[in-house]
DNA sequence: TACCGGCGCGCC
DNA sequence: AAAGGGCGCGCCGGTA
């Protein structure tokens, strides 16, 4: 049996299959199934399938019981490719590709379906259009040929490969969801915010710091109307010019401590409240959906509960099943250490060379002993600081590591320019949005520099994007991006390496992976992870001395790993 | 009534 | 110590 088939949704919830020959031609009639459980169990020795979309099949098969060992994702793909053609915006369907190919006009995508609590109800609802098999492996054909056209189809290949396997592992921890036990979040939130009176009304600590806030001001103010807040201050003497909380730090104000804290619990109360816990959490299971790639920087998103914000304080709700433990690991200062990676500063791979704290190598070097000012001058060159301490301190980093730095540099010159990045395997940034400036000198309208600010209240087109953010944005896609690419690399193999084990993976996080198990296998997740990172990185990046220490921790509960 | 931009804050 | 990058999301107030 070929190692390699195709699958294709019909109308009628069937599908249909066929093995793929080396041209991408199906090597066998096409066979028709009654469904993707039955086209997948009855084949088991093959190890990638190929269809249009994860999010679309995939949940159907695990619902049946049915695992895959690879997929690659026709939409995905297309996706991926699109941006590193610079064809970024264009309808990434296989319906759309197959127009693209065929020269038909081309269907716009199916628009994206709103966040919505109980996502298990809309799990089997198709999104986007059937393509018949023999027109998906004429996409699927077409993708190979590009993926060969690129700079590095390697690594192309790889980055397509990867995607697809977050789509499943996404899929799968949409199905398991994290572990939740409702009741102690209610103990906690009850901790927190106090009593809920009957009636609707806040909960008792939070009108006893509305009338905190109140009193302090000797009036009437609602701490969660910014507007209302900065009213009150101003009627006190003091000009804000917005109600973020390090800016209200700084004040010298006794209403500043009680609304500070307020905010602190309001924000509980309405983003991880008792209405979230209504909404996101049902047998003992909180379910977000998990989007891999849902960023262009390839970073996943969750779609409803925001489920990549968990407070700290809530995560003590994220509970082990009875006799079993959430394996909490952490890949430590992934960024640096992919900078590193990715831009060859030898005296940064030195430092990245070693599994100790990364940020206290650096200040060794460059600081004499300060790891925090170390650190800040890190994530300033990576984020492109502007101001303050980081910036300080840039100077230092760049005599230290000039290549690293420069890598970084480049990425923010080739934005200001208007120029495309992409990450370590490929992943491209998307184009710029026209500017006030791109239309100003597109209309001809010559306009002092007054005159062009102000333009940017009418001018059709605008978009807040001036060539400094997009510098900002373009020097931290390389980085962010291409830990990105690490990090579902890590997701396949971890995926892989815990296949035949009851464990299972719940929750991830940028860089951040929680793997539910039986007690008795902890300390193989544990081996596993610390394998799986280092494989990542040898595939990812190729022969490199970098390490991807993860720090991980055994508890029964999420709020203990720290 | 529905939609949308701005705000502010949670996480990385 | 400062306010730089990526997101989701709930609330508010303005507008259609």
């Amino acid at each position: 049996m070929a190692d390699r088939w195709a699958l294709s949704s019909a109308e009628d919830g069937g599908v249909d299959v066929a093995p793929l020959g080396p041209e991408g031609l199906p090597a066998a009639p096409v066979r028709r199934e009654a469904g993707p459980a039955e086209a997948v169990r009855s084949r088991p020795g093959v190890t990638r399938w190929v269809w249009r979309s994860t999010a679309e099949v995939y949940p159907r098969l695990l619902a049946a019981g049915v695992r895959v060992e690879r997929c690659y994702d026709v939409e995905a793909a297309e996706t991926l490719l699109l941006g590193h053609e610079g064809r970024y915006g264009q309808p990434r369907s296989a319906a759309a590709a197959l127009a693209r190919l065929r020269g038909g006009p081309v269907p716009p995508d199916p628009p994206q379906r709103p966040a919505e609590p109980g996502a298990q109800s809309s799990l089997f609802e198709p999104r986007g259009a059937h393509v018949p098999l023999t027109d998906l492996l004429a996409v699927y054909a077409d993708q190979q040929r590009r993926i060969e056209a690129t700079a590095h189809p390697d690594r192309m290949r790889l980055l397509v490969a990867a995607e697809s396997a977050g789509m499943l592992v996404a899929a799968e921890m949409n199905r398991a969801g994290l572990p939740w036990r409702a009741d102690v979040h209610r103990a906690v939130l009850h901790d927190l915010l106090g009593e809920r009176y009957a009636g609707g009304g806040e909960p008792r600590r939070l009108a006893e710091l509305a009338d905190e806030v109140s009193a302090a001001f000797g009036r009437r103010v609602r701490p969660d109307l910014p507007a209302d807040v900065v009213k009150a201050f101003a009627q006190a003497g003091i000009k804000v010019s917005s109600t973020r909380r390090w800016e209200l730090e700084s004040l010298d104000h006794p209403a500043v401590k009680p609304l500070i804290e307020y905010k602190k619990l309001y924000r509980i109360r309405v983003a991880h409240g008792w209405s979230w816990l209504q909404d996101w959490v049902r047998d003992g299971r909180f379910r977000p959906e998990f989007l891999a790639g849902g960023t262009v920087t390839g970073r996943w998103v969750t779609n409803g509960g925001g489920a990549l914000q968990i407070p700290k304080v809530i995560r003590r709700a994220a509970v082990a099943d009875p006799g079993w433990r959430l394996v909490v690991a952490d890949a430590a200062q992934m960024e640096p250490r992919v900078l590193a990676a990715i831009s060859r500063d030898p005296g940064l791979m030195e430092v990245a060379g070693r599994e100790t704290d990364l940020y206290q190598s650096v200040s060794d070097r460059a600081f004499s002993g300060d790891r925090a000012q170390a650190k800040l001058a890190v994530l300033g060159a990576v984020y492109g600081q502007t101001s303050g301490d980081g910036l300080k301190n840039l100077a230092a980093l760049r005599r230290r590591f000039p290549r690293a730095v420069a890598y970084v540099d480049e990425a923010a010159r080739a934005g200001e320019e208007g120029r495309l990045v992409r990450t370590w395997l490929g992943r491209t940034c998307p184009p710029a949005t026209r500017t006030t400036d791109d239309a100003v000198e597109e209309a001809g309208i010559p306009l002092t520099e007054e005159e062009s600010d102000a333009a940017r209240q009418w001018v059709p087109g605008y978009a807040s994007t001036d060539a400094r953010a997009r510098g900002r944005f373009t020097r931290n896609f390389v980085v962010q991006g291409s830990a990105a690419d690490w990090t579902l690399l890590l997701l396949a193999a971890l995926r892989q390496a815990v296949r035949d084990m009851a464990a299972e993976l719940v929750f991830f996080q940028h860089d951040e992976v929680i793997v539910h198990c039986p007690e008795e296998e902890a300390e193989t997740v544990v081996t596993a992870i610390r394998e799986a990172a280092e494989l990542a990185g040898r595939l990812t990046f190729g022969p490199t001395p970098v390490r991807f220490p993860f720090t991980t921790a055994v508890v029964e509960c999420y709020a203990d790993a720290k």
